[in-house]
RNA sequence: GGGCGCGUAGCUCAGCGGUAGAGCACCUGUCUUACACACAGGCGGUCGCCGGUUCGAGACCGGCCGCGCCCACCA
């Protein structure tokens, strides 16, 4: 493909351009990758990112979801921050003083886990370090690594404030965290227990309910006798899938009713390894049905059995050590991992003759930690709550009463399912990278909470809890502690609230309902639970949650299946704005959307399609200006002037209901459709060959108004390739800062929405007619080469039909 | 076991009461002075199945089949 090159110097036009040719001021092409960086750092510098808390304009507030610091952003990200983009800038330009606040997250487990694989590549741990310089390493890497997400975000165009980015472990949110910290405990709201924990032998950790998933596993089931051998003495078959764990049997339960056993409650058999004496309990959660309807309890090691254990007072023996090798059993089995003993136990038991019938595979579910992927051990251990059922409620009835929008309303059901069913979050972890707790022991037992303006207790015998907390327990501060909290900022003030939360559906427990739950408790602590509106509580008004990305078969994108798509890449082919256009496009609310090259190629090409209207309005000398009184106009500008007062309605519409996919779609057709496609061919003819019909002027400034406001509509979706046409076509500064459009307020003219209907129908036909002619098909090219230069759609119309009846 | 959602053109998805749509793919033309990252024309669907409501149903109701995701303490 050959183009001309481009006219460099535009104030030297060649001669042979029309005086009309302004296209001077814009590139040849339009090339993403070369021009995007300068623009965003233009913005940048000019400030408009940048919100003024004390500016007399209503405010309009994001928060960014803090990525992982060490991270780098991913195709979900970028879909993220496109739609709080779009919305941001939208509101910007509508005239709020808009903050977008940005900021990464210390990201716990992922972020220590990374050092410590460094480390173990140099054959040390983070206990030959020692906490403090492990901590400094991990600090260093934060440092070297902190800024891949900064780059991508300005990659993407993110139209964050940077000025006021924060970072889960900085100074102001350690304050943050502590504080509320000190009061939940003065509350009650956090408390330390011995409980059963989920732990993670390979964090050599606990962690809470939800970073546990659950996936079916093929196991065993095997079936083993307590009691006599002797089929006339006393006896019971219980079955379990993890036999190991009988080294810390405390009891056998069965159902009371069960007529079976009921002889035996209350007597004791002798355990086959360890040799104790366990008593049979009875107990209502024992399912008679199931199985042989007795059960083994083995409370330190499984929930169910932990309760029971409570209830009827049983000794807990822990049988594993932190890293799952089982210990203090006094049995040969000491020291061997718990999966070698699964093995070893059954094999010991078979030996017995205790294993009856055959051991059977067995599917079932199985929980595992999410972060690190080996199976969780149920582990009784001393840690940090944070008791949720109050808070919970709160965060439940904000959203039930409709301080708090969730959008799309059926993910509702999911949000309440979770919150009415809290259980209390463990917050310890016994990691060395995060805040650590503001706990201190003394020498005396005693225990005391720290607040971020108190000095620890010092001398012999006192020492700091050695744990962390979760990582989700920062983030959930995050609305309002990177905003200053607890001191009461001018930032607080006009901010918070924040106006909308952008967010995968994925995350509404880990973040979404902490946000809440934290944010409605630390507003009303603040004032004691009275005078504030509760309005102002609740961290947001609306949610918006968008589905995952998926690559072109639907598949979910992943590092493993190698069909992950890196933004980055996909920049540097189609450029920032298609591949925000196309993330965009396909964002309907709440569903996942697939999407591969082929999406981001049409979205590049609507980008050059932009590109080239703009161009071919420019080398007509359109203008953005004043528009003509409306009788003097055309049917045709009558006609699309109506269009974009009714497209612009419309992509309100859709934009204020977070409808983001059917906004691009409805920008894409008509700016292609009916812009492009007649709204152009038609100005030509207006315009003529030579620009000199009488139509002329006019249809200057009407096309210039059109692609001023088809501009501004597609900034918020496409800043970059709209912002070089935009200044080029307006001579302005910046879209970034132009005001939204708004509908002109004149009465649509359903006259000459149906004459350009009808004349679209005859030119149709007139098209279809000579393809099956195999004649050149070009209707626009035919009207004009005949010398219908016409002064209104009307003559233009009826020689159409004249020239329709003549090439018949 | 509970919750949510989905099954519409080859693929990805809109449409949610009134004569079947888009993007991509495919076929046929066209370098027409904004654009071949384009233009024009075309092929292609009994809208998962069965009932019902209605003058009229992808669209509303009931049932069924298939698929996905989330939650849940099934020994």
């Amino acid at each position: 493909m050959t183009r001309p090159a481009p006219q460099s110097p535009p104030t030297t036009a060649p001669s042979a351009a029309s005086p009309h040719d302004r296209s001077g001021v814009l590139p040849a092409q339009w090339d993403p990758a070369a021009m995007e960086g300068a623009l965003y750092q233009r913005w940048v510098q000019a400030g408009y990112f940048t919100a003024n808390p004390a500016s007399d304009k209503p405010a309009f507030s994001v928060v960014l979801p803090p990525p992982n610091v060490t991270g780098s952003l991913h195709l979900g990200h970028a879909l993220d921050h496109t739609l709080m983009d779009a919305m941001t800038r939208r509101k910007r330009m509508q005239g709020y003083e808009v903050l977008w606040l940005p900021g990464t997250d210390h990201a716990g487990i992922a972020t220590q886990a990374v050092v410590e694989k460094q480390l173990a590549a140099n054959g040390t741990t983070r206990h030959d370090l020692g906490r403090e310089l492990f901590v400094d390493k991990v600090w260093d890497w934060v440092r070297q690594s902190g800024d891949t997400v900064r780059g991508q975000m300005r990659r993407l165009g993110d139209g964050v404030d940077w000025s006021r980015e924060r970072f889960t472990l900085d100074e102001g949110l350690s304050r943050a965290v502590q504080t509320i910290f000190a009061r939940m405990y003065a509350d009650g709201l956090i408390y330390r227990a011995e409980r059963l924990v989920n732990w993670s032998p390979v964090l050599q950790s606990a962690i809470s309910d939800i970073e546990v998933t659950f996936a079916d596993v093929e196991g065993e089931l095997v079936s083993l006798r307590y009691g006599s051998l002797d089929d006339a003495e006393p006896h019971v078959v219980v079955a379990t899938t993890r036999v190991e764990t009988m080294l810390g049997d405390t009891a056998v339960a069965v159902h009371p009713d069960d007529p079976r056993y009921a002889h035996l409650v209350g007597t004791t058999l002798e355990h086959p390894i360890t040799g104790r004496q366990i008593p049979v309990i009875a107990d209502d959660y024992v399912d008679p049905e199931f199985g042989t309807g007795a059960v083994k309890i083995t409370p330190a090691h499984d929930p169910n059995d932990f309760e029971m254990g409570r209830r009827h007072n049983l000794a807990m023996p822990s049988i594993m050590d932190t890293t799952g090798c089982i210990t203090s059993t006094g049995t040969r089995f000491d020291g061997m991992d718990r999966f070698a003993a699964r093995v070893a136990v059954r094999e010991e038991l078979a030996r017995q003759g205790r294993v009856v019938k055959e051991v059977r595979p067995y599917l079932h579910s199985v929980g595992h930690s999410e972060r690190t992927g080996e199976p969780i051990e149920p582990r009784l251990s001393l840690q940090w709550f944070v008791a949720t059922s109050g808070l919970s409620r709160s965060a439940g009835d904000a959203v039930r009463d409709g301080r708090t929008t969730i959008h799309p309303r059926s993910q509702e059901p999911r949000f309440f399912g979770w919150v009415d069913n809290m259980h209390d979050w463990c917050i310890s972890r016994q990691l060395w990278w995060g805040h650590r707790i503001p706990i201190w022991y003394g020498p005396d037992g005693e225990t005391v909470c720290v607040g971020p303006d108190e000095t620890p207790p010092s001398g012999d015998g006192w020492f700091q809890d050695p744990d962390v907390l979760d990582t989700w327990f920062s983030s959930g501060l995050w609305p309002f502690s990177t905003m200053g909290w607890p001191e009461r900022t001018l930032e607080l003030e006009r901010f918070y609230p924040t106006s909308v939360l952008v967010t995968g559906y994925d995350i509404i427990f880990f973040w979404v309902a902490r946000m809440m739950m934290f944010g409605l408790y630390a507003m009303e602590s603040d004032t004691g639970g009275d005078g504030r509106n509760p309005e102002q509580s609740v961290p947001f008004g609306d949610v918006v949650l968008h589905g995952l990305i998926r690559d072109a078969e639907g598949r979910k994108m992943s590092k493993s299946r190698g069909n992950g798509i890196d933004p980055i890449e996909w920049m540097d082919t189609f450029g920032a704005d298609a591949v925000r256009f196309t993330l965009a496009r396909g964002a309907n609310p709440g569903s996942d959307l697939s999407v591969g090259d082929e999406h981001a190629q049409a979205s590049r090409n609507f980008a050059t399609k932009l590109f080239n209207a703009t161009r071919l309005g420019l080398l007509n000398g359109a203008v953005a200006g004043r528009l003509p009184e409306r009788d003097g106009l055309t049917v045709a500008d009558r006609w699309i002037l109506d269009r974009l007062d009714a497209v612009v309605a419309e992509h309100d519409v859709l934009a204020e209901r977070y409808e983001i996919g059917k906004a691009a779609e409805l920008l894409y057709h008509f700016a292609w459709d009916e812009v492009c496609d007649w709204y152009l061919e038609l100005a030509k003819v207006q315009l003529g060959r030579d620009g000199d019909e009488p139509t002329a002027p006019a249809t200057r400034v009407v096309l210039g108004h059109v692609l001023d406001v088809l501009l501004r509509l597609l900034h918020p979706l496409m800043p970059f390739v709209t912002e070089t046409l935009w200044t080029a076509l307006t001579e302005q500064e910046s879209v970034v800062v132009a005001s939204w459009p708004c509908p002109s307020g004149h009465d649509p003219d359903p006259t000459a929405a149906q004459q350009v209907a009808d004349l679209q129908a005859l030119v149709t036909e007139l098209r279809r007619f000579r393809a099956d002619q195999g004649l050149r098909p070009s209707a626009r090219v035919a009207a004009r080469v005949s010398g219908l230069g016409a002064a209104d759609l009307e003559p233009l119309t009826d020689a159409l039909v004249a020239l329709a009846r003549l090439t018949e």
